[in-house]
DNA sequence: CCAAAAGTGTTAGTGATACACCCATGT
DNA sequence: ACATGGGTGTATCACTAACACTTTTGG
């Protein structure tokens, strides 16, 4: 009987590559790794790595991400995948990128594996990237900023109670644009997705309602 | 000095697999072959084989879509990455999903390259079919579905020049519902995305004028 | 003249935008 | 009392949805 050979061909590699972004200080950031191996040593890099055998792609995203940053529990989706001939001098290696969202208020980052340094970069400030990764990078800030006008991604940007400025203030970080106030909130509430929470205690003006999110995150929500 | 080896970790295999969608008989059809060697014989599948090391990803799905049906200069665009463990019995086999729209009438199937069948299906009567090729598929109908919304990818179904009532047809086809053909037409022709070409001749009611698409297939418009 | 599909306008309703003032708290 | 950000309503405009009759051609 005729049977195909999986060992027929000469096998790719194949890796992850996680592009997480975060908000700090006002401004939209991403993670990058120094690497501290060969190719691209001392260059900035996606935290990323091979895939193993025995787990999913996911697995390895969470797995590389934890490993070289020390970052956890993020909102994570698998963004596409890059397969260019020659985008790693090594050989050939296909990569599936990822993209993360998380807030980084509680993120203690800690270099790891095969790497020197972990750093938020500001976007509007990217440094010389390793490999193809800031084509993934372009590619993410597309994904990012159509899920933010389709879906409840900015969300997981959040702690779990937020007010509705603080959502604001995301949308206008990562639009990079200014919205009205009324209208927002206006258009945010009646999408019927938030729970209200109580009262947010010790602010030195008016104190704002708290709210939660009724809906899964990533959820597909027209928001603007 | 410290260097990454390639080849520390097993590697798993990679393939590329494609859901050619067309419309015929007032149907969306799907294309799938029936496979001439194990695993899977005799079972149908989406058309897809092994990468090679000299291509890239959208070549090889290029490639394989020639070699196993014969189908050529379609509309191709990558879907998501299915990297599940255990979704080949051979071993681990991550595959890259490609999505394919083409306006079937000049199209010739051939069956060849490892396969004994090439067959459209209408997406409402799918067979059994091998490995996770429905959870690919079920993916494929999402995002044909959302791609139809917001871009131009539907006008990939049709021949070079077209009338609005055969668009409108896909749209209702795709979509399982009827549009108010008033309505449809102010929206397309306001979207500033046609030409218009000549008058239909050889039509046994009055003739309807022809249209040609201005802008670049799968071009991001807020269609519906 | 009949059959078939093409083409075309108006109205009502819904959602988007623009815009400014008062409120509750901490210091 | 003042500084800070929170919270709220209305009027206009643009877009969407619902709806029916006349036109042109081939047979």
């Amino acid at each position: 009987m005729k049977e195909e050979n999986i060992h027929n061909f000469g096998k790719p590699s194949l890796t992850v590559d996680i592009v997480i972004f975060t908000i700090r200080e006002d401004e939209l950031k991403v993670l990058f790794v120094k690497r501290d191996i060969n190719p691209f040593r001392e260059k900035w890099a996606l935290p990323g790595g091979f895939v193993r055998m025995d787990e999913s792609l996911e697995d390895a995203a969470k797995r590389e991400l934890k490993e070289e940053t020390g970052v956890q529990n993020v909102y994570l989706e698998q963004l596409f995948s890059f397969g260019d001939i020659k985008r790693d001098p090594r050989g050939r290696v296909i990569t599936v990128a990822y993209m993360a969202l998380t807030n980084s208020e509680n993120i203690k980052l800690k270099a790891t594996t095969d790497v020197s340094d972990v750093k938020w970069f500001s976007v509007k400030k990217i440094p010389t990237l390793a490999f193809d990764h800031k084509k993934i990078l372009d590619y993410s800030l597309k994904r990012l900023k159509w899920k933010f006008e389709y879906t409840t991604v900015a969300f997981s940007l959040l702690p779990q109670k937020f007010t509705i400025s603080q959502i604001q203030k995301i949308y206008e970080i990562v639009f990079n644009k200014r919205f009205d106030k009324r209208n927002f909130a206006k258009k945010i509430i009646s999408l019927n997705i938030l729970r209200e929470e109580e009262l947010k205690k010790n602010v030195s003006h008016r104190p704002p309602m708290l709210y939660s999110l009724k809906n899964n995150i990533g959820e597909i929500v027209e928001i603007i």
